[in-house]
DNA sequence: GCGAAGCGTATCATATAATAATACTTGATA
DNA sequence: TATCAAGTATTATTATATGATACGCTTCGC
């Protein structure tokens, strides 16, 4: 069918894995033709891949609807992910401390080539879920943590960055004009962290600052998310920004002890 | 080679799935021959099977080591099975609060089969990171959340669970003896709720009670993991389970509204 | 500085193992 | 009870995955 690469490719793999990948926040169970439909695949093929993923546990199947699930399997994958990304490791301790200096929520974002994800989050007031799940993945410019790394880039990346990073409306205020999204980059520039109001959710406030690598450039942030009812853009420079930006620092890997 | 099952198992992709099974927390990152060796593969399979999960972003490749590892892809996996598991949404709001209020590290751990894996943790004081991270499979019998589980199980069932799940020793006082277990589960019997000490590691104690289905059974529990330093069993009774309860009772199915 | 060993990469003839069309079963709907 | 949609089973066909082999690059030890 696809001739997607050459002889080093197996095809009934990745076709596997688009059926994985066929479930998300809106689809979260899939009946067989479903699955057939999201994945562009025939429903033989669904059919035997998704019994083959039943089979090794990586699906379940609901007995009464034949509806097939993500099963724990999902999530013995996040907990090898873990263990593999070292600044997790590095970060944790140090994300409990600030979450329980500030008592709000903190997020360990990660680039993830032009978008950011949460690697690792600390909620500490109620929020909407989609909060405090990890792996979320949104678009690195509509993100204070996004925006925070693509400071720490050289001019031009920076403006590669702002010009073709790709962008979503969430809400009806987040910024879509890359214009001003280059105003809040350079602010980030000179003051060494960025705040967003109103991009994922409305009245939320969100500010992050680097972790900067070796090289100076950041691959990885500290965020705080925080309601715009009860936090002033002031009084979070005031009482949150010190302890994040410390926190930042103390992670950042140029700051760690394996040094010469 | 292997005949697993008929013309419905998709041999190549169970095989692509064993490769991203070889990794957990003691191999983080896997050359080609490792990845052999751990997968139980030929060379030749490993080189194109890996290259395949490379090509389609689910394992990172070191461009200077030519070892692979966990994809950010496998945090967006974790991502959807979240969506899809009912019993998160209900719960995390529930366990912020109720980490919020006594100021101590929080799980939602669900049955997995003879084990627990943790879903949803919500640490407060500094741990060590394995109790930090989420996914993580446990033997059932060997924790506070197992036990409290299995209190709920009809008398045979609890009596072949307690006979046959596996156990194994995490520390010098992991309880391996079936009729201490015995007696630790009929106490969560009676009391509701199972407390444990020292299993997984020392010094540390945990607590959990049962979230009960529909149909009187339980398949997850809320579970408190504390400092034996700093608690006894009896101030844990005193000012963390009656709360602790509280929560879990709140997240059962049976205590939500959809019922008639 | 040389040879060996280990590992990653590339190639290819072969038949196994995945394919997709078809037909059968079930259960819900009207 | 008839119709339809969805899940399940079977099969001939060939494309597709296979694994043996060979090549090239590092990194050792001598």
């Amino acid at each position: 069918m696809e001739k997607k690469q050459n002889t080093l490719y197996v095809g009934s793999l990745a076709k596997g894995l688009r059926l994985l990948r066929a479930f998300d926040e809106s689809h979260t169970e899939l009946s067989l033709v479903a699955l057939a439909e999201r994945s562009g695949l025939d429903k033989s093929a669904v059919q035997r891949l998704a019994n083959t993923l039943h089979i090794e546990g990586m699906l379940d199947k609901d007995p009464v609807t034949r509806r097939f699930r993500p099963s724990h399997a999902w999530l013995e994958l996040a907990y090898a992910y873990y263990w593999s990304d070292q600044l997790v490791g590095q970060a944790i301790p140090k994300l409990i401390d600030l979450s329980q200096e500030i008592g709000e929520t903190v997020n360990l974002a990660e680039l993830s080539k032009d978008h950011i994800i949460y690697v690792s989050r600390l909620p500490c007031q109620r929020t909407y879920f989609a909060a405090t799940v990890i792996g979320r993945r949104l678009p690195a410019l509509s993100t204070s943590a996004g925006r925070a790394i693509i400071s720490t880039f050289s001019p031009e990346d920076r403006e590669e960055a702002i010009e073709t990073w790709p962008l979503k409306p969430f809400t009806a205020r987040t910024t879509l004009d890359r214009a001003t999204i280059r105003t809040s980059i350079n602010e980030a520039v000179q003051q060494g962290h960025a705040i967003s109001s109103d991009q994922m959710i409305l009245s939320e406030i969100g500010v992050a600052c680097p972790i900067i690598g070796p090289d100076g450039r950041a691959f990885a942030a500290v965020q705080c998310s925080v309601s715009a009812h009860t936090w002033t853009r002031e009084r979070i420079r005031a009482e949150i920004l010190p302890r994040l930006q410390d926190t930042a620092n103390a992670i950042s890997p140029s700051s760690q002890v394996h040094r010469r």
